[in-house]
DNA sequence: ATGTCGTACATGGTACGA
């Protein structure tokens, strides 16, 4: 089963470079981000005639995110738990049944956290997008260990707004101080990866230079300026049926391309 | 080098987010 997540940036932009990709890469599920779009207005006649199951979770302008999927989901549930003021439409959960078991998916796009704000001793500033990021990886990190403890098996998969590791950057020193590479994002990535998950590009790829964006300025492509930001994340059950997971990187290169291009994996399910 | 996009709104240039 071949499983690929994708922020594109904005659903109206993309209503021509996303099906095109989908017809020819095929996936049988496809994780969105930013949509930005409400439910109602996302086109989900251009899936379904492509024999697309549809679940959406939106909002007006920004963020979003979405499950295409040939198989059924069962047991949708939107929003990340652990803040019930949290507005911002960020993340989904679907249960798709495989011939031999079920999987949870769990669609994400992260907070990007920029402007980094940071008091006198060095602590995010409260209410700011920083500490926004940061608590959203603790209650993402919550949401793991409850899985983990019903042992169901998950994949966890979106736009992370981390870079892991320096390798993950052709210049890394341009983004020490940014939310993405900063110490403490970078710790919280560390912890989720310290239940036990595995991130699958890793588990079959080494070495610099796999990136998924690259910014729309500054001819970022043409100099190969990019970052690797979007990430899976497997469930020990789940990383033990990974079979490949790749880089869809020449998506880029083509016309209205979003600033990110699809990740993809397969799976023994 | 705030250099490019996408979205919404007072449709035509701005504001915001990335």
């Amino acid at each position: 089963m071949k499983i690929a997540t994708f922020n594109i940036n904005g659903i109206k932009a993309r209503a021509e470079a996303l099906p095109a990709w989908l017809d020819e890469a095929q996936p049988d599920v496809v994780l969105l981000q930013e949509i930005k779009s409400v439910d109602e207005a996302f086109p989900r006649e251009i899936f379904e005639e492509r024999g697309y199951n549809v679940e959406t979770h939106g909002q007006k302008s920004f963020n979003g995110v979405a499950i295409l999927s040939k198989h059924p989901l069962e047991d949708v549930t939107r929003g990340l738990p652990g803040d019930a003021a949290d507005e911002q439409a960020r993340y989904i959960e679907a249960t798709i049944v495989g011939e031999n078991a079920a999987l949870r998916l769990c669609g994400l796009y992260l907070p990007n956290g920029n402007p980094v704000e940071l008091d006198a001793n060095g602590a995010p500033v409260a209410g700011g997008k920083f500490a926004y990021k940061l608590g959203w990886m603790d209650r993402l990190r919550a949401r793991a260990e409850c899985l983990l403890a019903e042992e169901t098996p998950f994949l966890m998969a979106g736009d992370y707004n981390i870079i892991p590791q320096a390798e993950d950057a052709a210049k890394p020193e341009s983004w020490r101080d940014d939310a993405l590479f900063r110490p403490e994002s970078r710790e919280k990535w560390r912890r989720l990866l310290n239940l036990g998950l595995t991130e699958a590009f890793r588990a079959r790829t080494q070495g610099p230079g796999h990136y998924s964006f690259w910014d729309y300025q500054a001819g970022a492509w043409n100099r190969n300026n990019g970052i690797r930001i979007d990430h899976f994340l497997l469930s020990p059950a789940c990383a033990d049926l990974l079979r490949d997971c790749q880089i869809d990187r020449d998506i880029r290169g083509r016309d209205k391309p979003s600033d990110h291009v699809p990740v993809w994996m397969d799976l023994d399910l």
